[in-house]
RNA sequence: GGUCCCAUCGUCUAGUGGUUAGGACGCGGCCCUCUCAAGGCUGCAACACGAGUUCAAAUCUCGUUGGGAUCACCA
Protein backbone atom coordinates (compact mmCIF):
# COMPACT_ATOMS: atom_id res chain seq x y z
CA UNK A 1 0.00 0.00 0.00
CA UNK A 2 1.83 3.29 -1.22
CA UNK A 3 2.20 5.91 2.26
CA UNK A 4 -0.25 8.68 1.98
CA UNK A 5 0.09 11.26 5.25
CA UNK A 6 -1.95 14.29 5.72
CA UNK A 7 -1.50 17.32 7.60
CA UNK A 8 -4.94 18.49 8.31
CA UNK A 9 -5.07 21.66 10.26
CA UNK A 10 -7.88 23.72 11.48
CA UNK A 11 -7.88 27.70 9.97
CA UNK A 12 -7.55 29.27 13.06
CA UNK A 13 -5.17 31.63 12.57
CA UNK A 14 -1.70 31.16 13.03
CA UNK A 15 0.82 28.54 12.75
CA UNK A 16 2.51 26.99 15.76
CA UNK A 17 5.45 25.00 16.41
CA UNK A 18 3.69 21.64 17.56
CA UNK A 19 1.43 21.97 14.31
CA UNK A 20 4.56 22.16 12.15
CA UNK A 21 5.97 19.89 14.01
CA UNK A 22 3.30 17.22 12.89
CA UNK A 23 2.86 18.33 10.02
CA UNK A 24 7.23 17.63 9.16
CA UNK A 25 6.43 14.35 10.76
CA UNK A 26 3.67 13.43 8.33
CA UNK A 27 5.59 15.26 5.60
CA UNK A 28 9.00 12.68 6.20
CA UNK A 29 7.18 9.61 6.75
CA UNK A 30 5.45 10.27 3.39
CA UNK A 31 8.79 11.12 1.32
CA UNK A 32 11.19 8.97 3.48
CA UNK A 33 8.68 6.13 1.73
CA UNK A 34 7.80 7.64 -1.32
CA UNK A 35 4.54 8.40 -0.79
CA UNK A 36 2.41 11.19 -0.88
CA UNK A 37 1.57 14.19 1.53
CA UNK A 38 -1.75 15.90 1.74
CA UNK A 39 -2.71 19.03 2.55
CA UNK A 40 -6.37 19.08 3.92
CA UNK A 41 -8.43 21.85 5.54
CA UNK A 42 -10.34 21.15 8.64
CA UNK A 43 -12.94 24.10 8.81
CA UNK A 44 -16.05 22.16 10.10
CA UNK A 45 -15.92 24.94 13.18
CA UNK A 46 -17.07 27.90 11.67
CA UNK A 47 -17.08 29.56 15.08
CA UNK A 48 -13.07 29.17 15.38
CA UNK A 49 -12.77 29.81 11.44
CA UNK A 50 -9.93 33.06 11.09
CA UNK A 51 -10.16 34.68 7.54
CA UNK A 52 -6.70 34.41 6.13
CA UNK A 53 -5.70 31.55 7.93
CA UNK A 54 -5.45 29.12 5.26
CA UNK A 55 -2.66 31.09 3.38
CA UNK A 56 -0.77 31.17 6.84
CA UNK A 57 -0.95 27.74 6.10
CA UNK A 58 -0.41 27.76 2.71
CA UNK A 59 3.20 30.03 3.31
CA UNK A 60 4.37 28.44 6.07
CA UNK A 61 4.69 24.82 4.39
CA UNK A 62 6.26 26.35 0.99
CA UNK A 63 8.48 28.87 3.03
CA UNK A 64 10.07 25.46 4.96
CA UNK A 65 9.88 23.80 1.57
CA UNK A 66 7.14 21.06 2.35
CA UNK A 67 5.43 20.46 -0.80
CA UNK A 68 2.30 18.99 -0.71
CA UNK A 69 1.60 16.63 -3.45
CA UNK A 70 -2.62 17.24 -3.08
CA UNK A 71 -4.56 19.72 -1.83
CA UNK A 72 -6.94 23.05 -1.56
CA UNK A 73 -4.70 24.80 -4.22
CA UNK A 74 -3.27 22.18 -6.40
CA UNK A 75 -6.32 19.63 -6.37
CA UNK A 76 -5.79 15.74 -6.61
CA UNK A 77 -8.13 12.87 -7.13
CA UNK A 78 -9.77 12.63 -3.36
CA UNK A 79 -11.13 16.21 -3.56
CA UNK A 80 -12.11 18.39 -2.33
CA UNK A 81 -9.27 18.90 0.65
CA UNK A 82 -11.42 21.94 1.80
CA UNK A 83 -14.17 19.68 4.39
CA UNK A 84 -16.69 22.88 4.42
CA UNK A 85 -16.90 21.59 0.64
CA UNK A 86 -17.62 17.88 1.50
CA UNK A 87 -20.63 18.80 3.16
CA UNK A 88 -22.87 16.01 1.51
CA UNK A 89 -20.25 13.52 1.60
CA UNK A 90 -20.57 12.92 5.64
CA UNK A 91 -24.12 13.70 5.37
CA UNK A 92 -24.18 10.78 3.45
CA UNK A 93 -21.96 8.46 4.84
CA UNK A 94 -23.47 9.55 8.58
CA UNK A 95 -26.75 8.35 7.25
CA UNK A 96 -25.23 5.29 6.14
CA UNK A 97 -23.70 4.47 9.59
CA UNK A 98 -27.32 5.01 11.23
CA UNK A 99 -28.37 2.04 8.88
CA UNK A 100 -25.22 0.10 9.51
CA UNK A 101 -25.96 0.21 13.62
CA UNK A 102 -22.91 2.54 14.62
CA UNK A 103 -24.84 5.80 15.00
CA UNK A 104 -28.61 6.74 15.99
CA UNK A 105 -30.34 10.33 15.18
CA UNK A 106 -30.35 12.66 18.64
CA UNK A 107 -32.86 14.96 19.20
CA UNK A 108 -31.58 16.11 22.45
CA UNK A 109 -31.13 19.73 22.67
CA UNK A 110 -27.70 20.80 22.55
CA UNK A 111 -25.64 20.37 25.90
CA UNK A 112 -24.90 23.91 28.09
CA UNK A 113 -22.18 23.89 30.51
CA UNK A 114 -24.59 26.20 32.93
CA UNK A 115 -27.79 23.83 32.36
CA UNK A 116 -26.54 20.93 31.94
CA UNK A 117 -27.40 19.44 35.36
CA UNK A 118 -31.69 20.66 35.29
CA UNK A 119 -31.93 19.08 31.50
CA UNK A 120 -32.30 15.44 31.99
CA UNK A 121 -32.59 15.11 28.61
CA UNK A 122 -28.87 15.85 27.81
CA UNK A 123 -27.15 13.73 30.55
CA UNK A 124 -25.41 11.71 28.20
CA UNK A 125 -22.36 11.03 29.80
CA UNK A 126 -22.00 7.58 30.73
CA UNK A 127 -25.89 6.99 30.80
CA UNK A 128 -27.50 6.27 27.66
CA UNK A 129 -28.94 8.77 25.52
CA UNK A 130 -33.09 8.30 25.60
CA UNK A 131 -32.98 8.66 21.99
CA UNK A 132 -30.63 6.00 20.98
CA UNK A 133 -33.52 3.75 21.13
CA UNK A 134 -36.02 5.76 18.90
CA UNK A 135 -36.67 3.89 15.47
CA UNK A 136 -35.30 4.71 12.32
CA UNK A 137 -38.47 5.33 11.06
CA UNK A 138 -39.45 7.62 13.71
CA UNK A 139 -36.44 9.58 13.36
CA UNK A 140 -36.89 10.05 9.65
CA UNK A 141 -40.21 11.12 10.36
CA UNK A 142 -39.17 13.67 13.37
CA UNK A 143 -36.39 14.91 10.62
CA UNK A 144 -39.35 15.24 7.62
CA UNK A 145 -40.89 17.43 9.97
CA UNK A 146 -38.01 19.65 10.09
CA UNK A 147 -36.87 18.88 13.67
CA UNK A 148 -33.38 19.54 14.51
CA UNK A 149 -30.85 16.78 14.87
CA UNK A 150 -27.72 15.08 15.73
CA UNK A 151 -25.83 12.04 14.50
CA UNK A 152 -24.72 10.16 17.48
CA UNK A 153 -21.85 7.44 17.35
CA UNK A 154 -23.57 3.94 18.82
CA UNK A 155 -21.54 2.22 21.03
CA UNK A 156 -22.39 -1.27 21.57
CA UNK A 157 -19.22 -2.91 22.14
CA UNK A 158 -18.60 -4.73 25.82
CA UNK A 159 -14.95 -5.05 27.37
CA UNK A 160 -11.81 -3.78 26.03
CA UNK A 161 -10.30 -2.09 22.56
CA UNK A 162 -6.71 -2.78 21.80
CA UNK A 163 -4.65 -1.16 18.85
CA UNK A 164 -1.32 -0.27 17.85
CA UNK A 165 0.59 2.68 17.68
CA UNK A 166 3.84 3.10 16.25
CA UNK A 167 5.24 5.34 18.70
CA UNK A 168 3.55 3.91 22.07
CA UNK A 169 2.73 0.62 20.70
CA UNK A 170 -0.11 -1.55 22.22
CA UNK A 171 -2.52 0.43 23.92
CA UNK A 172 -5.72 -0.92 25.48
CA UNK A 173 -9.07 1.19 26.50
CA UNK A 174 -12.23 -0.18 27.67
CA UNK A 175 -15.43 0.67 25.79
CA UNK A 176 -17.31 1.95 28.39
CA UNK A 177 -14.94 4.29 28.65
CA UNK A 178 -15.94 5.73 24.83
CA UNK A 179 -18.91 8.09 25.18
CA UNK A 180 -21.04 8.39 22.09
CA UNK A 181 -20.30 11.22 20.52
CA UNK A 182 -21.83 13.85 17.68
CA UNK A 183 -20.71 12.76 14.59
CA UNK A 184 -22.48 15.06 12.64
CA UNK A 185 -23.46 18.36 14.15
CA UNK A 186 -27.44 20.12 13.66
CA UNK A 187 -25.50 22.81 11.27
CA UNK A 188 -25.02 19.88 9.27
CA UNK A 189 -21.27 18.96 9.41
CA UNK A 190 -19.32 16.60 10.86
CA UNK A 191 -17.51 17.00 14.05
CA UNK A 192 -13.98 16.24 13.63
CA UNK A 193 -14.92 12.60 14.84
CA UNK A 194 -16.44 11.97 11.84
CA UNK A 195 -14.96 13.69 9.22
CA UNK A 196 -11.14 12.76 10.20
CA UNK A 197 -12.31 8.94 9.55
CA UNK A 198 -14.54 9.39 6.58
CA UNK A 199 -11.84 12.04 4.90
CA UNK A 200 -8.62 9.67 5.60
CA UNK A 201 -10.78 6.58 4.65
CA UNK A 202 -11.78 8.01 1.58
CA UNK A 203 -8.63 9.95 0.84
CA UNK A 204 -6.12 6.67 1.02
CA UNK A 205 -4.20 7.66 4.01
CA UNK A 206 -2.21 5.08 5.57
CA UNK A 207 -0.62 6.50 8.14
CA UNK A 208 -2.72 9.53 10.74
CA UNK A 209 -0.31 11.21 12.52
CA UNK A 210 -1.50 13.29 15.10
CA UNK A 211 -0.76 14.58 19.08
CA UNK A 212 -1.35 11.87 21.84
CA UNK A 213 -4.55 13.85 22.82
CA UNK A 214 -6.45 11.75 20.72
CA UNK A 215 -5.32 8.17 22.15
CA UNK A 216 -8.22 7.96 24.02
CA UNK A 217 -10.47 8.28 21.46
CA UNK A 218 -8.93 6.10 19.00
CA UNK A 219 -11.28 2.93 19.51
CA UNK A 220 -13.93 5.13 18.57
CA UNK A 221 -12.60 5.82 15.68
CA UNK A 222 -12.13 2.61 15.09
CA UNK A 223 -15.30 1.18 15.34
CA UNK A 224 -16.31 3.70 12.34
CA UNK A 225 -13.82 1.81 10.22
CA UNK A 226 -15.62 -1.44 11.82
CA UNK A 227 -18.84 -0.51 11.24
CA UNK A 228 -18.20 0.63 7.59
CA UNK A 229 -15.86 -2.57 7.04
CA UNK A 230 -13.13 -0.34 6.53
CA UNK A 231 -9.37 -0.82 7.48
CA UNK A 232 -7.69 1.59 10.01
CA UNK A 233 -5.04 3.71 9.60
CA UNK A 234 -1.58 3.00 10.80
CA UNK A 235 -1.61 4.92 13.80
CA UNK A 236 1.68 7.56 14.88
CA UNK A 237 0.30 9.24 17.82
CA UNK A 238 3.09 12.12 18.64
CA UNK A 239 3.76 13.91 22.31
CA UNK A 240 3.12 17.54 22.61
CA UNK A 241 5.66 20.05 22.18
CA UNK A 242 6.16 21.87 25.34
CA UNK A 243 6.36 25.40 27.23
CA UNK A 244 7.39 23.93 30.27
CA UNK A 245 7.08 20.87 31.90
CA UNK A 246 3.72 21.36 32.58
CA UNK A 247 2.18 23.64 29.79
CA UNK A 248 1.95 22.75 26.10
CA UNK A 249 3.34 25.38 23.87
CA UNK A 250 0.14 27.36 22.74
CA UNK A 251 -1.26 30.44 20.91
CA UNK A 252 -2.98 31.83 24.02
CA UNK A 253 -0.05 31.84 26.52
CA UNK A 254 1.39 33.95 23.75
CA UNK A 255 4.16 31.54 22.36
CA UNK A 256 5.94 32.03 19.49
CA UNK A 257 4.43 30.63 16.36
CA UNK A 258 6.04 29.88 13.44
CA UNK A 259 5.86 33.54 11.75
CA UNK A 260 6.83 35.22 15.13
CA UNK A 261 10.26 33.88 15.10
CA UNK A 262 10.76 34.25 11.29
CA UNK A 263 10.34 37.89 12.17
CA UNK A 264 12.71 37.60 14.69
CA UNK A 265 15.40 36.44 12.33
CA UNK A 266 15.18 32.84 12.88
CA UNK A 267 15.25 31.08 9.28
CA UNK A 268 12.80 29.13 8.20
CA UNK A 269 15.30 25.71 7.79
CA UNK A 270 16.76 26.76 11.06
CA UNK A 271 13.90 26.37 12.92
CA UNK A 272 12.69 22.80 10.72
CA UNK A 273 15.90 21.65 11.70
CA UNK A 274 15.41 22.49 15.65
CA UNK A 275 11.85 21.08 15.85
CA UNK A 276 12.93 18.10 14.05
CA UNK A 277 14.58 16.99 16.65
CA UNK A 278 12.39 18.02 19.34
CA UNK A 279 11.03 14.39 19.57
CA UNK A 280 12.99 12.61 16.84
CA UNK A 281 16.85 11.70 16.53
CA UNK A 282 18.57 10.06 13.84
CA UNK A 283 20.36 7.87 16.00
CA UNK A 284 23.62 9.02 15.77
CA UNK A 285 25.11 12.43 16.84
CA UNK A 286 24.51 14.42 13.82
CA UNK A 287 21.98 17.50 14.46
CA UNK A 288 22.14 19.52 11.34
CA UNK A 289 20.09 18.70 8.78
CA UNK A 290 18.27 19.62 5.92
CA UNK A 291 14.70 18.67 4.91
CA UNK A 292 15.69 16.83 1.51
CA UNK A 293 18.69 15.38 4.31
CA UNK A 294 16.03 14.61 6.91
CA UNK A 295 13.86 12.92 4.08
CA UNK A 296 16.72 10.27 3.27
CA UNK A 297 16.91 9.15 7.04
CA UNK A 298 13.66 9.66 8.86
CA UNK A 299 12.41 7.15 10.63
CA UNK A 300 8.97 6.55 12.73
CA UNK A 301 10.31 4.02 14.83
CA UNK A 302 12.98 6.64 16.17
CA UNK A 303 9.99 9.01 17.68
CA UNK A 304 9.95 9.84 21.04
CA UNK A 305 7.01 9.44 23.62
CA UNK A 306 7.33 11.83 26.19
CA UNK A 307 7.19 15.51 25.54
CA UNK A 308 9.57 18.04 25.12
CA UNK A 309 10.19 21.02 26.17
CA UNK A 310 10.49 23.67 23.28
CA UNK A 311 13.99 25.48 23.71
CA UNK A 312 14.36 29.12 22.47
CA UNK A 313 18.28 29.07 23.55
CA UNK A 314 19.21 25.69 21.53
CA UNK A 315 16.98 26.66 18.87
CA UNK A 316 18.81 30.18 18.66
CA UNK A 317 22.13 28.54 18.90
CA UNK A 318 21.56 26.48 15.71
CA UNK A 319 20.06 29.15 13.50
CA UNK A 320 23.78 30.77 14.49
CA UNK A 321 25.01 27.32 13.08
CA UNK A 322 22.69 27.71 9.63
CA UNK A 323 23.56 31.84 9.57
CA UNK A 324 27.13 31.06 9.45
CA UNK A 325 27.20 28.68 6.98
CA UNK A 326 25.01 30.93 4.44
CA UNK A 327 27.33 32.34 2.18
CA UNK A 328 28.91 35.90 1.96
CA UNK A 329 26.40 36.54 -0.38
CA UNK A 330 23.46 34.86 0.64
CA UNK A 331 24.03 36.49 4.14
CA UNK A 332 24.10 39.36 2.80
CA UNK A 333 21.17 39.87 1.04
CA UNK A 334 19.20 38.85 4.28
CA UNK A 335 21.22 41.25 6.25
CA UNK A 336 20.43 44.53 4.18
CA UNK A 337 17.09 44.38 5.37
CA UNK A 338 18.39 45.74 8.41
CA UNK A 339 20.47 48.67 6.94
CA UNK A 340 17.86 50.66 5.77
CA UNK A 341 19.49 53.92 7.25
CA UNK A 342 22.88 53.51 6.61
CA UNK A 343 23.20 51.63 3.46
CA UNK A 344 24.13 54.64 1.16
CA UNK A 345 27.23 56.05 3.83
CA UNK A 346 28.96 52.45 4.80
CA UNK A 347 30.50 49.78 2.84
CA UNK A 348 27.94 47.26 3.75
CA UNK A 349 29.81 44.12 2.57
CA UNK A 350 32.13 44.71 4.99
CA UNK A 351 29.19 45.45 7.49
CA UNK A 352 28.20 41.92 6.90
CA UNK A 353 31.25 39.78 6.85
CA UNK A 354 32.05 40.74 10.22
CA UNK A 355 28.33 40.44 11.32
CA UNK A 356 28.04 37.50 9.91
CA UNK A 357 30.15 35.07 12.35
CA UNK A 358 28.52 37.30 15.42
CA UNK A 359 25.10 37.28 15.24
CA UNK A 360 22.65 34.30 16.05
CA UNK A 361 19.54 35.62 14.81
CA UNK A 362 19.07 38.62 12.22
CA UNK A 363 17.00 40.33 14.63
CA UNK A 364 20.63 41.02 16.39
CA UNK A 365 21.69 43.08 13.84
CA UNK A 366 19.93 46.08 15.11
CA UNK A 367 21.86 46.14 18.12
CA UNK A 368 25.32 45.46 16.81
CA UNK A 369 25.16 48.59 14.64
CA UNK A 370 23.80 51.14 16.38
CA UNK A 371 26.89 52.91 16.40
CA UNK A 372 27.52 53.01 12.40
CA UNK A 373 24.78 55.82 11.77
CA UNK A 374 26.39 58.08 14.71
CA UNK A 375 28.74 57.66 17.78
CA UNK A 376 26.98 56.99 20.72
CA UNK A 377 27.61 59.76 23.77
CA UNK A 378 30.36 57.53 25.99
CA UNK A 379 32.41 58.83 28.68
CA UNK A 380 36.24 59.22 28.34
CA UNK A 381 36.51 55.77 30.61
CA UNK A 382 36.10 54.26 28.09
CA UNK A 383 39.62 54.31 26.78
CA UNK A 384 40.65 53.03 30.45
CA UNK A 385 41.77 49.35 29.73
CA UNK A 386 43.72 47.47 32.01
CA UNK A 387 44.07 44.44 29.31
CA UNK A 388 45.15 46.54 26.22
CA UNK A 389 47.35 49.13 28.72
CA UNK A 390 45.45 52.09 27.70
CA UNK A 391 43.74 54.85 29.17
CA UNK A 392 42.97 58.65 28.04
CA UNK A 393 46.82 59.91 27.61
CA UNK A 394 47.57 56.92 25.58
CA UNK A 395 44.39 56.96 23.52
CA UNK A 396 45.39 60.81 22.77
CA UNK A 397 49.24 60.06 22.00
CA UNK A 398 47.51 57.32 20.06
CA UNK A 399 44.79 58.99 17.95
CA UNK A 400 47.47 61.49 17.21
CA UNK A 401 50.26 59.26 15.86
CA UNK A 402 47.08 57.75 14.01
CA UNK A 403 45.56 60.61 12.22
CA UNK A 404 48.25 61.74 9.84
CA UNK A 405 49.21 58.29 8.90
CA UNK A 406 45.46 57.20 7.90
CA UNK A 407 44.94 60.72 5.96
CA UNK A 408 47.74 59.63 3.98
CA UNK A 409 46.28 55.86 3.28
CA UNK A 410 44.37 55.78 0.09
CA UNK A 411 44.70 51.81 0.81
CA UNK A 412 41.75 51.23 2.69
CA UNK A 413 41.23 47.60 3.20
CA UNK A 414 41.31 45.98 6.71
CA UNK A 415 44.44 44.21 5.72
CA UNK A 416 46.17 47.00 4.96
CA UNK A 417 45.22 49.43 7.58
CA UNK A 418 45.82 46.79 10.07
CA UNK A 419 49.10 46.66 8.80
CA UNK A 420 50.08 49.96 9.04
CA UNK A 421 48.77 50.50 12.43
CA UNK A 422 50.38 47.07 13.47
CA UNK A 423 54.03 48.67 12.42
CA UNK A 424 52.95 52.39 13.74
CA UNK A 425 52.43 50.49 16.90
CA UNK A 426 55.89 48.95 16.54
CA UNK A 427 57.90 52.42 15.37
CA UNK A 428 56.71 54.04 18.96
CA UNK A 429 57.64 51.25 21.10
CA UNK A 430 53.59 50.76 21.88
CA UNK A 431 51.73 47.67 22.02
CA UNK A 432 49.07 46.69 19.22
CA UNK A 433 46.21 47.31 21.36
CA UNK A 434 47.39 50.70 22.36
CA UNK A 435 47.00 51.68 18.94
CA UNK A 436 44.02 49.50 17.70
CA UNK A 437 41.98 49.49 21.16
CA UNK A 438 41.93 53.77 21.24
CA UNK A 439 40.79 53.66 17.45
CA UNK A 440 38.04 51.71 17.61
CA UNK A 441 36.41 53.36 20.83
CA UNK A 442 36.75 56.59 19.21
CA UNK A 443 35.07 54.83 15.97
CA UNK A 444 32.55 53.57 17.95
CA UNK A 445 32.12 54.87 21.14
CA UNK A 446 31.21 51.41 22.41
CA UNK A 447 32.80 48.97 24.72
CA UNK A 448 32.07 46.17 22.01
CA UNK A 449 32.00 45.93 18.41
CA UNK A 450 31.38 43.37 15.83
CA UNK A 451 34.95 43.88 14.13
CA UNK A 452 38.01 45.33 15.54
CA UNK A 453 39.28 49.01 15.12
CA UNK A 454 40.43 48.68 11.27
CA UNK A 455 37.37 46.43 10.33
CA UNK A 456 35.34 48.97 11.50
CA UNK A 457 37.28 51.98 9.73
CA UNK A 458 36.48 49.93 6.62
CA UNK A 459 32.93 49.72 6.93
CA UNK A 460 32.78 53.60 7.70
CA UNK A 461 34.98 54.53 4.85
CA UNK A 462 38.07 56.69 4.99
CA UNK A 463 35.95 60.09 5.21
CA UNK A 464 33.70 58.64 8.20
CA UNK A 465 36.89 57.46 9.63
CA UNK A 466 38.84 60.50 9.80
CA UNK A 467 36.13 62.60 10.57
CA UNK A 468 35.37 60.20 13.91
CA UNK A 469 38.75 60.14 14.66
CA UNK A 470 39.39 64.26 14.43
CA UNK A 471 36.08 64.43 17.18
CA UNK A 472 37.16 62.04 19.46
CA UNK A 473 40.70 63.36 19.69
CA UNK A 474 38.76 67.08 20.14
CA UNK A 475 36.92 65.20 22.96
CA UNK A 476 39.96 63.58 24.77
CA UNK A 477 41.54 67.26 24.65
CA UNK A 478 38.34 69.15 26.24
CA UNK A 479 38.74 66.93 28.65
C1' G B 1 -12.24 11.48 40.27
C1' G B 2 -12.33 7.20 36.25
C1' U B 3 -9.28 5.77 32.24
C1' C B 4 -4.91 6.13 29.19
C1' C B 5 0.08 7.73 28.66
C1' C B 6 4.95 9.43 30.25
C1' A B 7 9.66 9.61 33.56
C1' U B 8 18.34 9.61 31.81
C1' C B 9 22.46 16.06 33.14
C1' G B 10 18.77 22.72 33.81
C1' U B 11 17.05 21.61 28.32
C1' C B 12 17.03 18.23 23.68
C1' U B 13 18.63 13.34 23.69
C1' A B 14 21.88 8.26 22.98
C1' G B 15 21.28 3.89 25.58
C1' U B 16 16.87 -2.26 24.67
C1' G B 17 20.85 -6.80 31.04
C1' G B 18 27.51 -6.17 31.70
C1' U B 19 29.31 1.44 29.18
C1' U B 20 34.43 5.29 33.21
C1' A B 21 26.07 6.29 31.41
C1' G B 22 27.79 9.08 25.30
C1' G B 23 26.56 13.65 22.41
C1' A B 24 24.37 18.66 21.77
C1' C B 25 22.60 23.50 23.90
C1' G B 26 23.56 26.37 28.13
C1' C B 27 27.19 27.35 32.03
C1' G B 28 32.72 27.57 33.93
C1' G B 29 37.99 27.47 32.50
C1' C B 30 42.03 27.63 28.92
C1' C B 31 44.05 28.70 23.93
C1' C B 32 43.66 31.98 19.79
C1' U B 33 42.89 37.25 19.44
C1' C B 34 42.81 44.70 17.31
C1' U B 35 37.23 44.76 21.78
C1' C B 36 33.22 41.19 20.98
C1' A B 37 32.26 36.99 18.39
C1' A B 38 33.69 32.71 15.56
C1' G B 39 37.11 28.48 16.04
C1' G B 40 39.99 24.76 19.11
C1' C B 41 40.64 22.26 23.88
C1' U B 42 38.64 21.33 28.57
C1' G B 43 35.49 21.18 33.18
C1' C B 44 30.72 20.88 36.04
C1' A B 45 26.23 18.32 35.48
C1' A B 46 21.47 12.91 34.98
C1' C B 47 19.34 7.23 35.29
C1' A B 48 12.46 10.26 40.38
C1' C B 49 11.88 6.65 44.65
C1' G B 50 11.16 1.60 46.68
C1' A B 51 10.82 -3.46 46.21
C1' G B 52 11.64 -7.66 43.32
C1' U B 53 13.82 -10.98 38.90
C1' U B 54 19.12 -11.90 37.73
C1' C B 55 25.82 -13.62 38.73
C1' A B 56 24.72 -8.63 36.75
C1' A B 57 19.46 -3.60 35.96
C1' A B 58 19.15 3.20 33.50
C1' U B 59 17.51 -1.10 30.73
C1' C B 60 12.73 -6.54 32.78
C1' U B 61 8.32 -6.84 36.66
C1' C B 62 5.39 -4.64 40.48
C1' G B 63 4.42 -0.60 43.53
C1' U B 64 5.06 4.64 45.01
C1' U B 65 5.72 9.57 43.66
C1' G B 66 5.57 13.30 40.06
C1' G B 67 3.72 15.06 35.42
C1' G B 68 0.59 15.07 31.08
C1' A B 69 -3.85 13.72 28.28
C1' U B 70 -8.96 12.62 28.04
C1' C B 71 -14.13 12.49 29.79
C1' A B 72 -17.57 19.14 24.02
C1' C B 73 -22.63 19.80 18.44
C1' C B 74 -13.22 22.02 19.39
C1' A B 75 -10.03 19.89 16.74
Amino acid sequence: MRTRTRFAPSPTGYMHIGNLRTALYEYLIAKSNGGDFILRIEDTDQKRYVDGATDIIFQTLKRVGMNWDEGPDVGGNYGPYIQSERKNIYAEYAHKLVELGGAYYCFCAQKDEENLEEDETVKHLKIKDPCRNISIEEAKSRIASGEPYVVRQKINKKGTSTFHDVVYGDIEIDYDELDEGVLLKSDGLPTYNFANVVDDHLMQISHVVRGNEYISSTPKYNLIYEAFGWTPPIYVHVPPVMKDAQHKLSKRNGDASFQDLVAKGYLPEAILNYIALLGWNPGDEREIFSLAELEKIFSSERLNKSPAIFDITKLTWMNGCYIRNLTADDFHQLAKKYYTDIAETVNTKALSATLQPRIETLGQIEEQIDFIKKVPEYDLTLYDNKKMKTDIQTAQKSLKLVLPVLSETNEWTNEHLFETLKSLAEANGMKNGQILYPVRIALSGKETTPGGATEIAVILGKNETIKRLNDALKKLNNE
